[in-house]
DNA sequence: CAGGTTAAGTCAGCCTTGTTGACTTTCCAA
DNA sequence: TTGGAAAGTCAACAAGGCTGACTTAACCTG
């Protein structure tokens, strides 16, 4: 335990850090709540979001991509992406250099679904950084990035960062 | 968009929350990464977790009680708790008042199940926070409180608190 | 150009964990 | 004392993870 730095200030009980593991519990369950709601009117669950929010974020993307991105079986993301693609939220194009992949895009309703989740999910994010303040909102983003696996770690940074 | 206070660094683009989004879902699935180790190796998952932490949060406890805390149906705790007592990690005692009750607590094995449990994740929380220094942790903790829906608040803050 | 590798998709089958609805036992209040 | 409410249990189902084996098509290298 290596709290030579800044001793005072980080030495931590296992009850402070009880809580901290109890806090990450309960603000994920709000964090999920809103989309939650969203994705049953259309009888979707989270896995449906995360492929959408992924397509969105890279169209384009392949199969391999999103699988080693969510880190799920290809089983499982193909069963979503299956029924996405049924609805036409989601299209599956042949990839133009290299035909064995297959490209993935929005259509116009997926991005319309994609829109109301992630509105709903930013006013809660928006809400919480305000009631916080913003020097908060820096210690969020430092402990969230220090908490993630290298792999997963990866993934976040790779993700183009705003400005 | 109430951004009066602090407006230089209250003012977040879609892009940035959607960051903030990203990382508290790739910081979730480290937070987990560890007790889904332990967990696996002994036949059990995430709803084992939740509700051996609970009721060595909260020995006595009843079935009701750990409802409304986890926010789960009857039938999901109820299956759980079962396989646990099955095992000898918990016990359930007739309700000394109200015979309706049971009363769980965590026998001998449940204790050491539930260390071994916490200190992984203790671990990991405690990295996270030595990583982004003392400040960080208060901002993050305040982040994470104004997420949760008020509920979800409100059993956090009932927990009984470290000091 | 033959043969091995890779990307994607599929099938079968399993497990955990969520759901609803019906049921017993127990308690309590009219 | 009886009828409703509350606590707990159980049966059956669905979503969404998982593994492992297999096919098809395309790519690439010796």
């Amino acid at each position: 335990m290596d709290d030579r730095r800044e001793p005072s200030l980080l030495f931590l009980t296992d009850e402070q850090l009880k809580k901290g593991i109890e806090a990450m519990y309960f603000a994920y369950r709000g964090f999920t709540a809103d989309p939650d709601r969203i994705l049953a009117k259309h009888g979707y669950g989270r896995a449906h979001h995360r492929a959408i929010h992924f397509i969105h974020r890279s169209p384009g993307t392949t199969v391999n991509n999103l699988l080693s991105l969510l880190g799920v079986t290809k089983q499982s993301l193909n069963r979503v992406l299956r029924t996405l693609i049924e609805d036409g939220l989601v299209e599956s194009r042949v990839g133009k250099r290299d035909k064995r992949e297959r490209n993935m895009y929005l259509t116009e309703s997926g991005i319309e679904l994609e829109a109301e989740l992630a509105d709903a999910q930013r006013a809660r994010m928006r809400a919480a950084y305000r009631d916080a303040g913003p020097e908060a909102v820096q210690g969020f983003r430092m402990v969230l990035e220090a908490m993630m696996d290298p792999d997963q770690r990866r993934h976040f940074d790779l993700l183009k960062d705003p400005e």
